[in-house]
DNA sequence: CCGAAATAGGCAATTTTTTGCCGAAAATCA
DNA sequence: TGATTTTCGGCAAAAAATTGCCTATTTCGG
């Protein structure tokens, strides 16, 4: 798992709203917080722009006209059970927000949302230490359920660390501090599960 | 299927709420509906009751003087990222609604909540394949990042055996064979965790 | 009710993990 | 470059976990 020389480029945003003044809007103040976004007007579009290239994030509203946003979640999530959907919605209901958490949403704001606190919520949304939670939901939950528990258990150790490093850009001393662990039992713990710190680390 | 002697059949409930009207209102519906309900009209309480002894399910008001319903959440998962609760509240913003959700709520309901909205939803949530869903969802990585490294672990192990007692509805020897555990290790690990396999077969 | 099977706790031997201390190697900085 | 900080492995004592054996209790099916 070594995050080699990825250039890493700007994040790419699909943005989902019947309302093309919203569309618009949106997609400018994205664009203006250097995202790539591509824009939706109707579900079946988002779908099969998803199939055809890779996003770091799905926004769509919760009314529309044609299938609503539950729905396209629900499609959405039968390809891409990890893909973060942040959702909004002038009229929210509890259960919408229940039901869209439940489908693993990454957030829920309100229409109309002011800019900053949408770009605050996507950014935070792609920040890599939100990625990797949800990563550990694939890891751990969707994985192998025959497997022994104590591999499972070193998996999650293994992950717990690795993400500590990512973290704190492979500074161990940080990393003991966050975890509260002995320095040494961090070190063997490493060794054993074939850790490198070296390649954790930020490359720019 | 087997309603034959068995010492705690009726699913055991903490119901926890600053108004002892409602509170008291509640507690009886609940109670006409067959279950085994402790009430506790503030957070500390009902903290101590958990600590004390094995709840199936925790209904909680949001807005409480003391402590929120969600800072209360936060407090009961740091020793419990399993059990099941419900969130009660009467002025309930959406933030509040995906924050409940983020620590794992199983469901989240408006006040005043109908009798039989109620007991819909609580039987929903009790049910034994209901609650095999929640642990796959919520599970250990609702534990907040500051935990120790040994927590986080314990929360893991936590959550295996929980969710193998739920799968195979507390069979023993089951969960020995799938998670290939040493009996003696797994008794160990269970009484130290505070596991109780009772607590987790189907019951109605 | 009885007998068989499953479950759980006490105990002690064994194994593994954790920890502190030492010094060496590597990285960082002035 | 040289000084300082950070990292890391060897070693051994201490602590904790794992395991097997034995037995008591509970559960289950007649």
């Amino acid at each position: 798992m070594t995050m080699t020389s990825d250039p890493s480029p700007r994040p790419h945003v699909l943005l989902l709203d019947d309302d093309h003044d919203v569309l618009g809007a949106n997609a400018r103040f994205l664009r203006l917080n250097n995202l790539d976004v591509t824009v939706a007007d109707n579900p079946e579009r988002a779908l099969q722009l998803i199939k055809d290239s890779a996003f770091d994030l799905v926004i769509t509203d919760l009314r529309m006209p044609d299938m609503s946003g539950l729905q396209f979640a629900t499609a959405l999530r039968e390809t891409q059970p990890l893909l973060p959907i942040l959702f909004l919605s002038a009229y929210a209901v509890i259960t919408d927000v229940v039901s869209a958490m439940r489908l693993g949403a990454a957030d829920f704001l309100e229409k109309p949302v002011e800019p900053d606190i949408l770009i605050e919520r996507v950014t935070h949304i792609l920040a890599p230490h939100q990625r990797a939670a949800a990563l550990q939901r694939v890891a751990f939950d969707a994985a192998d359920q025959t497997a022994p528990f104590k591999n499972r258990v070193h998996a999650y150790e293994r992950y717990l660390i690795e993400h500590a490093l990512v973290r704190f850009d492979g500074r161990v001393s940080d990393v003991l501090n966050a975890l509260q662990i002995n320095r040494r039992t961090l070190n063997d713990k490493m060794t054993k599960l074939g850790i490198s710190r070296h390649s954790l680390k930020a490359q720019d």
